[in-house]
DNA sequence: CTGAAAGCGCTAACAT
DNA sequence: ATGTTAGCGCTTTCAG
């Protein structure tokens, strides 16, 4: 099959027999039309099967694009797909587009990716900073306007808009949670690299809950792990201490897979309390269900593009940050005896 | 801060001295430079912080832009998430980037998209077809050579490639496992509406199965629903029978989870025995552990921007269907006794 | 109400 | 090895 040139512009003029010009006032309403031309320059562009190019649309015009571009380290995370669906929903109004990619919490790779945003001209940039990264070259970019936002974590080399769950305050009431129950040497089983912004903001949580009950932090009870399997490995080694905890802090979902894994197979699951950051589907359904400090990250993406919009529509202050409340979801696994 | 324009091509020529072209064929390694005008060039793009603007190259060279669009129902589903990160695995080596947008199944919205997408000259397009959406207006692009694919369901009204999960065989395997175990009156919890193309093949799958062990097709045992809270009031319907069901297949994610927590409140976790199509996370946790017919959505969206990489790359056969495998994870819920 | 000409930023096709 | 001209598809500007 032939592949047929697209029609343009010039192609629906010349059907109807008016010029370029016309065509476009017809579809842009732009300038008046007579209601004749009107009815004939629509007629011709759906027989022709005519899509204006937004491309030599946008060239001409000279704006941004009319898209939104997004880096998160890993699409099939719902965590950020959540995120990401946020996002489209307030943009979606405004005639916006998402263009998406993963960073795989590579610095390379996020730079690649706003590089080629950059070179489409998105209309604003929101990235969830991978560890490594810098994002001084975007200073220039934010200056010539363009509204720059970080999710989940801060950027660094630069002040931009930021949204961030309240990591802090949400671990600190996860993990009081359990002193509450009379719990004295808790668990902490955090991501690696400890240099991690959500790493450092809920150890940080745990550590004021600890002070605030006045006990002594004992680094032996904290340990990083990155996947289910090293999250396993980390609950054996805290129960095999010579004084173990009667209650573990899990630090992000994955872990806490791992933990609650770990919990089970050892027949341990009613016997050590477990509250874990970021919800998971089934955690209502565990025996015993599972505590968690709930994220909420539609509203993260929600917030991440009000702030953008308000930035498109002139506002000019001062980079800020935003911070998300979290909830504790009692469900019974924080309130195990000591 | 003053908005200042971005630099373009001819800045960068104006400040080496040298012509437009010269600098075009510096950055696209076209033709040939000399060591010294490339040098100069490429310090001159540093220091200016030139970045070509895209969609200008787009539009002179003529091409589609170098872009996919993709189309699914719900960004926050780690299905769709996960099938979304495998194909920007596999396209980003080739250069392309992902625009993706939610239909929320409906076909309004999943048309809006595709038009943007089209109007964009995207090099790809993939959707996972809403339930009553047409996609006739297809044609004529598929005809102009634009590689079509739907995802996950078959679309509607034209002939184009097609990546889907076999179901079928799927469901007849995970029923058949719990027909294994001895299991002679089993009720089935699908999707609403019951055109639903997945729904139609899961539900095709039961009766095969049923079928096979010549047992009767009851359509009492057969439940509709479209949420958490529904499944769960389905199983409490399916089990208040005057002849229940010994075992249970939930015909997807979500419906599974009401299924699960349902049984989970009630006691009889261990005394109804369960099967599910699509693997959760906390699935190996549960006591006992949830038997699933798990699928494979990262090698769905892999084989999807295979089928359209050779599509671009010239393949012009007709219209093909791949069948992704499924996978019977046995974990304890299937077998237990009738 | 409509059209002609110019030009957005870039590159193909021909010079030189 | 480099420059010139033209033009991608559209909209702006200025005339009618």
């Amino acid at each position: 099959m032939a592949a047929t040139r697209r029609p343009t512009l010039a192609d629906v003029a010349r059907e109807v027999g008016v010029s370029a010009k016309t065509v476009s006032r017809v579809l842009n309403e732009d300038g008046p039309s007579s209601p004749e031309t009107r009815a004939r320059v629509l007629d011709a562009v759906a027989r022709l099967g005519f899509q204006p190019n937004l491309m030599a649309r946008n060239i001409r015009v000279g704006g941004p694009d009319t898209t939104v571009g997004l880096v998160v380290p890993n699409l099939g995370n719902p965590f950020f797909g959540t995120v990401a669906g946020g996002i489209e929903d307030a943009i979606r109004e405004r005639g916006l587009t998402l263009l998406m990619g993963s960073s795989a919490e590579d610095a390379g790779r996020e730079r690649q990716l706003t590089d080629t945003f950059l070179a489409r001209r998105v209309s604003v940039l929101m990235v969830v900073p991978s560890v490594d990264a810098d994002h001084g070259h975007l200073k220039s970019q934010r200056a010539a306007g363009l509204p720059v936002v970080f999710l989940d974590r801060p950027g660094s080399g630069i002040a931009a808009d930021c949204v961030v769950s309240d990591n802090r305050a949400g671990t600190r009431e996860g993990v009081a949670h359990l002193l509450g129950k009379g719990h004295r040497r808790i668990g902490f089983i955090g991501d690696i690299p400890p240099k991690l912004y959500t790493r450092r903001e809920r150890l940080a949580g745990y550590r004021d809950a600890l002070v605030h009950a006045q006990l002594p932090y004992d680094k032996a009870l904290v340990v990083g792990t990155h996947d289910e399997a090293g999250a396993a490995e980390a609950v054996r080694r805290l129960l095999a201490l010579p004084e173990p905890p009667t209650a573990l802090f899990a630090a992000n979902n994955i872990v806490a897979l791992g933990a609650v894994g770990e919990l089970a197979r050892t027949g341990r699951a009613h016997d050590v309390a477990l509250v874990a950051f970021d919800d998971l589907p089934l955690a209502g359904v565990l025996d015993p269900g599972l505590t968690v400090v709930a994220q909420n990250p539609a509203e993260l993406g929600r917030a991440a593009a009000r702030t953008a919009l308000a930035r498109l529509d002139g506002d000019r202050s001062r980079a800020r940050t935003v911070t998300v409340g979290t909830e504790l979801v009692a469900r019974g696994s924080g309130e195990l005896g000591v």
